[in-house]
DNA sequence: TATCAACACGAAAACGTTTTCGCAAGGTGT
DNA sequence: ACACCTTGCGAAAACGTTTTCGTGTTGATA
């Protein structure tokens, strides 16, 4: 920029036809944004008519809405979104806080909610907290200094862990809206997009039984998760409801990473066991192939259905009959939960929280019979 | 807020007293974020002494920088993020536009950017494509009014084949930098990030080739694909190099979704075949499980190797060799390549585009022999 | 002819910062 | 006693919008 605004100012009187030459010419050299403030001058007009008149108000002239229009769109004017956001106080931006990226469930809830906020005009930024709980907290604190409308967060698995919620607190304080998904807890009044998981492995269970099965085994993570705690409570109510006895030491749990071989063999070495119900497919995939190693036959001999109906299900050998989570659903769900909150905020009428539930459904496939 | 700030002005010589008593309730009670101008209004001076204040100007004395930033501190004072970005114009926002997110590669290149722009305090806003040209523009439409820095971005499938870069040369014009990455085209002039598709398809035939396989198959997508371009490439070369003649029969092109079993079975019938590479991990997984339901065992009949070592290769039955992408250093690699450029553009020094290449390497499993 | 809407537009405040420049008080050197 | 420099701070412009309110010019009505 040569002439800074004082001079131009100065100039404005004396020389508007140079102006015009320059604004021409730097425009046509350097394509930078044009704004309403140059629209306005070029036009001889002020910033006000000129802003009036590209959102159409009926307070100007039909003749100099279409001017200035016409002048917006040969020089391709694009209002700032900066100026808009700070004016409106309001970002047009949600913040999504995931645990992992790398991981086919989380990545289809993200295709939802960007579905859904593209549609909406909402832009999605993004954070990994990467299953630790401090930078759980750390993204939440950069984003929740106004670069954002609200949030969107599945726990990490750390948080759960601790079962400290002290940030998602303070953004209550900060009246900042957010919405839970998937890994949620009791302890914070908000929004919620849940699945049925109980339900969703009393089915699976129920699947097994009704195939014949008795001696069935869960294999899951840790207890403080809470998908794998309503997972075992439903696995848990399948068999009572039965009247088949629950066997502790069919109930194996693993880290989330770093799966140990060893650990399964010995787990399948103690136990006499015709079905596995999993709550991930990595474990299912990974236990099957272990079995299969080791002679058995999948699904004649043993049967297996996992959760999170992802890729490996799909082209795991011989195909995973796993219980689908419906991703994308829940995504577009939270989606609209926390847009319709933070609309509403802003029309200043109360809503009271939602916990909507997302149902899992069977996707049958070759590791089960039938 | 009860009070305009018309009316504060006019209060502040009459009831100073008032003023405070009423911001210390106001502010206990709603906690929403506080500002430079009421904390300048507490502590009795003017907005800029707070502003230099707290980023330690050395122009104001060591007594106020004390007072102002234990105030500040009390009130958790957070800097207006959108503020600050109008008046400085820059956003510290970069936007990633990549055609796919449930797709193990990209999630992993997602990653590395993430991580390497949080450290240098940037925020990431992503946009899915969904392999479409237009919805790729309209992404790119939708951010470049100021709300990013900068782009990265891997072109979609039909960008590719329409061969149609207007969009990029209008980001071009607005003087906005961006990296491609994977996915590139050589019309335009940026920096890019690269695998060495050629070399590394190079070295996975070069592995048959020494395993003493001849009649090796490729499985790819169509031409237009700037990746399987390349690594058609480095199958046709090593079997030159190896004096062997290129049987156009043995290359399969697939549509990228949507597989038909009948396609795979009636290539494999109709050719003999003793190894095949793939272009990406869904092929060759795929196309194992269905040879080997056909009788056929690998690796000892039939090898296989393919690319994006992702969850699917590690966890397939037999472990699918691959050569793996290294995708967070890709990442890594594109999101500094575009901080480089928007902070060195900032101090307008001139820097010449570059186009790094990340090296495949090759992860053995059981699908190949030895 | 005086009154009054309706119409078209402009001035200016506001959003929350950063930064330049100016100014007063006090100290230092001749 | 004078000029001059340093220190510490404030006024105001600027970033690019939106929006409220005021105002001058019409044309119609009483």
């Amino acid at each position: 920029m040569i002439f800074p605004n004082k001079i131009l100012t100065l100039l404005d009187g004396i020389l508007p036809k140079i102006w015009s030459i320059y604004i021409c010419i730097w425009h046509y050299t350097m394509r930078r944004k044009i704004t309403l403030k140059q629209i306005a001058r070029e036009l001889g007009v002020s910033i006000s008519t000129v802003s009036k008149a590209l959102n159409n108000s009926k307070e100007i002239s039909e003749d100099t809405i279409q001017k200035v229009q016409a002048f917006a769109k040969l020089y391709n004017y694009r209002p700032n979104n900066l100026a808009i956001s700070l004016k409106s106080n309001r970002t047009k931006n949600i913040g999504v806080i995931i645990p992992d990226i790398v991981h086919y469930f989380f990545t289809t809830v993200f295709r939802g909610i960007e579905q859904y906020a593209k549609m909406k005009g909402y832009k999605v930024i993004t954070y990994v907290s990467d299953e630790s709980l401090t930078k759980e907290v750390i993204n939440m604190e950069l984003l929740s200094n106004g670069s954002v409308d609200g949030f969107i967060m599945a726990l990490s698995a750390e948080t759960q862990k601790a079962n400290d919620f002290e940030h998602l607190r303070r953004i209550e304080n900060l009246q900042i809206p957010f919405v839970l998904f998937d890994r949620v807890t009791d302890e914070i009044d908000c929004d919620k997009v849940l699945i049925n998981d109980q339900e969703a492995a009393y089915m699976a269970v129920t699947k097994f039984l009704d195939n014949g099965r008795k001696k069935i085994a869960l294999i899951t993570t840790a207890e403080y998760f809470s998908v794998s705690h309503g997972r075992e409570k439903g696995y848990r109510q399948a068999l009572r409801s039965y009247g088949l006895p629950i066997q502790e030491d069919l109930i194996l749990r693993l880290p989330i990473t770093d799966l140990d071989a060893e650990v399964i063999h010995t787990f399948f070495d103690k136990n006499d066991i015709d079905a596995v119900l999993c709550v991930n497919e990595v474990f299912a995939v990974y236990g099957m192939n272990l079995v299969q190693q080791r002679g058995v036959k999948v699904p004649e001999e043993m049967e297996f259905i996992g959760f999170t109906d992802g890729i490996l299900s799909k082209y795991a050998k011989p195909g995973l009959t796993s219980m689908s989570q419906h991703g994308f659903e829940m995504g577009v769900m939270a989606a609209r939960l926390l847009i319709d909150r933070i609309e509403s905020n802003l029309r200043k009428v109360e809503k009271p929280f939602q916990t909507e539930i997302i149902a899992s459904t069977l996707v049958e496939r070759e590791s089960t019979l039938n």
